[in-house]
DNA sequence: GTCTATAGAGCGATAGAC
DNA sequence: GTCTATCGCTCTATAGAC
């Protein structure tokens, strides 16, 4: 994706990654003019094309970046939990939008849609790198939960989708669009209820 | 949002509208020119600018229109079901899927996640015209059901924002992205479980 | 109202000095 | 490797004939 010889001047590389998500995130992918990157980053417009192929490949490596962030940020997904299910569910649902409700990841997953008609590849290593390992973790969870007897949950995978997007639902839509006014419906009030409808769904029969 | 004057040459508004839908839609907003626009209605590109203010303007004036046919798309919107709660769940199911997965819907819905950030007006009346209408017509339904005693649903809304979303999940989120290879999850089995979910959460106590 | 032709600005990408 | 300066192109929007 990029120039595989990088010396000593990573910190420019670095310096320009970090401009050029900035200035992507806030104006989107075909609004930003590489002069503006260029300033952002206090470097010359050609020392980026010594760095990168061109915006395309720029962009790419902005979200490859990105990528092993959010796994990062997914790490101890049920952190601080009890040990019953309802516990679980609350925290791995509150991690998960703590993580997605960041203006940063919103940006990134708006210019992932926006480019995905011109930038297949790169829409599919997002997908793959971001969403889809976030929700291996949760989907591993909840089979660990099936295990122990705590839920009976016979496809994971299956489970996981209904319950992450349940939790997305219209907060996430509305952040999506740039929504900021108030809100038909909580966050917390969403959470609590996906938490129920999961445990009455997926609750051990007595 | 349009000129108020519009006296005969309506059909060749029309042609424009129709044509820039489909630019759009095909391109993306910031990557479509007014040249091709103007080529692909058969018009000048001096007529275009008769017509509409601009290129943000004539953004809106599609936008607008769409929203319309989506209500349309909606109408009977649990045509066909039995009497049952599960049949009128599914056959909504249905109806909002095949909705939401034709391509101009989903093209649609890609650009004005896109040129949300530097459209917000129309976001917002996409949003409300939109997805909100649909809502609103499955929370009726759903309130419909409570109230003869088929399901127990204290808050429709929120009801229907964990449906909705518990359908579009998976499906919806790949065909965003224009991931068109085999998904990990098909359709009718979202719509199976997630069906099974609600009657789960939501049956009335017996 | 609609056309042809063009203005005027901004873009991505590059050449060559250092 | 990094800079300054610039090329060649495409874009939105407009002016003026019909």
């Amino acid at each position: 994706m990029t120039k595989p010889l990088t010396p000593r001047s990573a910190a420019k590389r670095a310096a320009i990654l970090d401009a050029a998500q900035a200035c992507f995130c806030d104006q989107g992918f075909a609004a930003t003019s590489m002069d503006v990157v260029a300033q952002a980053a206090g470097v010359s417009k050609a020392t980026i094309y010594s760095h990168f192929r061109g915006k395309d490949d720029l962009f790419g490596a902005i979200i490859c970046r990105r990528c092993d962030d959010h796994a990062e940020g997914m790490g101890p997904i049920a952190a601080g939990a009890g040990d019953d299910a309802a516990s679980v569910l609350a925290a791995m649902a509150r991690t998960l939008m703590d993580l997605l409700m960041e203006p940063e990841v919103l940006a990134m997953y708006r210019m992932v849609v926006a480019e995905a008609a011109r930038h297949p590849d790169l829409a599919r290593i997002y997908y793959e790198q971001g969403p889809v390992r976030g929700k291996q973790r949760i989907a591993d969870v909840l089979a660990g939960l099936d295990r122990r007897g705590l839920l009976a949950i016979p496809d994971p995978w299956l489970a996981t989708d209904l319950f992450v997007n349940m939790l997305r639902g219209e907060v996430f839509h509305r952040a999506l669009l740039g929504l900021d006014g108030p809100a038909r419906l909580s966050l917390d009030g969403t959470i609590a209820e996906a938490v129920r409808v999961m445990l009455a769904a997926y609750g051990p029969r007595p």
